[in-house]
DNA sequence: TATTGTTATACTCTATAACTATA
DNA sequence: TATAGTTATAGAGTATAACAATA
């Protein structure tokens, strides 16, 4: 029994991208998943998360990449530690992250001058200049998902979205 | 170099959780991040996570294996590729999940009487029952995440998100 | 002792590709 | 030929545990 798989293009294998309820089949009754709102909540986030992915891919850039590098040049010189609380995962995760950052050339670790356990992460130029554009690019895509909503829904989209939890 | 590791509690490893700024920390500054619709909704969805996952983790059901149990319950008999399509997965996907389910006691693969190729899926009687119990702790999470907003809320914030996208 | 970064390991969820049995 | 289910493989993302270096 052979299996020869992976000879074709990989660039989307290994992004999480749906998983639950991505489309809503008309012919399926979906039971007790309707009519609760945590539910239409990850309905919605689910049916945007696709122009999202799109958005960031020709930069090889993930949502958590993305996170990393908002949250390191707003901090620039942030240690490990401190970015893996803020992005709410393990150090031994955020090591992963840095890593492929620092891969791509967006991310450097300096050493920290206080304490030689520490790096100080910091942005590259490459890594400031390419958030730069993937930043209009996510702004632009936020616009695409609100374009059904006036000025005044989607500050109260804000408000209630605020509210939950 | 020696290690060890996996002696511990097993209970959560495995389990997608958090990944994207699911705590917002005070001194962190998220940069272009806040301001966003896709973030506030995203923020949202893993804030009211953890409570979602902890309702389900003592049948050992997972999110897809909800989606899962919901969709056959309530469409009993489909096929797996039916299943795989609801969900918004691939087929081998569906595969995992069914096989998971299945050994927990909770799904049957029965023979298609149509066609020699398909199985029947159906919940179990166990499947059933589990799914009931579920259903009411995934209505009081529901309840719990919802209390801060009036019912006019509630409804409103549904209408919204059925907007975004 | 405690913290920092790292590595080893494991598991979920997803994907593509190829296979088999049937249609 | 096409479809249904399965298996093999791969990879992102998460986790826990243990480690060496440093505080």
């Amino acid at each position: 029994m052979k299996h020869k798989p992976n000879t074709g293009p990989s660039s989307r294998r290994g992004v999480q991208r749906a998983g639950v309820l991505s489309v809503r089949m008309p012919d399926i009754d979906y039971g007790a998943l309707d009519g609760l709102i945590g539910y239409s909540l990850r309905r919605a986030q689910i049916r945007i998360y696709q122009d999202f992915l799109d958005s960031l891919a020709p930069w090889s850039i993930t949502p958590p990449r993305f996170s990393a590098m908002s949250i390191i040049h707003a901090n620039s010189g942030l240690k490990l530690t401190t970015l893996a609380q803020a992005m709410g995962i393990a150090r031994s995760g955020a090591v992963q992250v840095v890593n492929a950052l620092e891969k791509l050339g967006y991310v450097q670790r300096m050493d920290s001058s206080k304490d030689k356990r520490a790096h100080a992460l910091v942005l590259t130029a490459e890594g400031v200049k390419t958030l730069e554009t993937i930043t209009r690019e996510i702004t632009a895509h936020d616009a695409r998902i609100s374009v059904r909503m006036t000025a005044a829904e989607q500050s109260e989209l804000r408000r209630l979205l605020d509210l939950l939890g």
